[in-house]
DNA sequence: CTATATAGACAGTTTACTTGTCTATATAGA
DNA sequence: TCTATATAGACAAGTAAACTGTCTATATAG
């Protein structure tokens, strides 16, 4: 039993490995060859709105200062525009761009390619109990399902 | 559906840093507070035996040379040991010392905390189901069980 | 109105990689 | 056997993304 539990466990980031490759490459197919994993971790951050550098920094768990340097990168990159606050002098609010919304619908479709992978080797019954087993344990609030 | 997807596919991603975080924390809480998760796939590698630095080069995805400066470290903290090839004078084989095998067996021991708690959390049968669909995804040559 | 906290920029350092090059050894072909 | 090419791995230098420390400007609380 401890053995199929390492088993498992290396399985999970197997799985991880699996989705954030092929994100990175469906992104690339799709000509977005400038981003980085991290930078989907700000995308998600900065397209909830209302979001500042050190916004991102407290999302992704890093300093501000490199919060600041990958905010750069995406602001050059005509990812993320900066927008003074009106509520606010010192902060400067994120904004995506045209092309930065493109590459979160790009790395849904990306990510969708990889999942249906995995729905097709698993068939449609068993994909949605992985489905819902995942949700069940990442999501706090959520309780067990009727069946 | 699409977004459905979305969701699981960042629950897998999740899942996998808590894994993580989980065997860094249980390592640590164990005396080993010098390793990095990238350590853990060399010593998979080096128990496997007859490894050199370039299989661990391999095995990681790196060059020899990043692997040359792992192993180096893990040689300088004590969890490998090189050794002369009697086959190949150019080659030196690393062995795992006692405290890279207990090591090894800590980083189970938090692996298995981890993975109880999602045990816990889904129940029994949910939570052999989760297994199998991820042994079927990552695991190219078994067939969907009989169930 | 003064003291303290916050947003974020600038500078320098660390770390885990990279590419390029080098020596020693192995192996395949004339 | 000799020579050409490949491999194991060390050394050196460069890069990218993080870090700590410090600074200014602005906000907020007493």
């Amino acid at each position: 039993m401890t053995n199929d539990n390492w088993e498992g466990a290396i399985a999970v980031l197997r799985l991880a490995s699996q989705l954030v490759d092929g994100i990175q490459e469906g992104l690339a197919r799709r000509g977005f060859n400038d981003v980085r994993p991290a930078h989907g971790f700000a995308f998600a951050r900065i397209s909830e709105g209302d979001a500042t550098t050190g916004d991102v920094a407290e999302h992704l768990g890093i300093t501000k200062q490199a919060a600041g340097q990958l905010v750069k990168y995406l602001v050059a990159h005509s990812y993320v525009i900066r927008q003074l606050d009106e509520r606010d002098a010192r902060a400067r609010l994120l904004l995506l761009t045209e092309r930065g919304r493109a590459c979160i619908s790009a790395a849904e479709a990306a990510a969708e390619e990889t999942v249906d992978g995995w729905k097709s080797q698993l068939g449609p019954q068993a994909f949605t109990h992985l489905q819902m087993a995942l949700l069940m344990i990442t999501t706090p609030g959520r309780l067990r399902p009727s069946w």
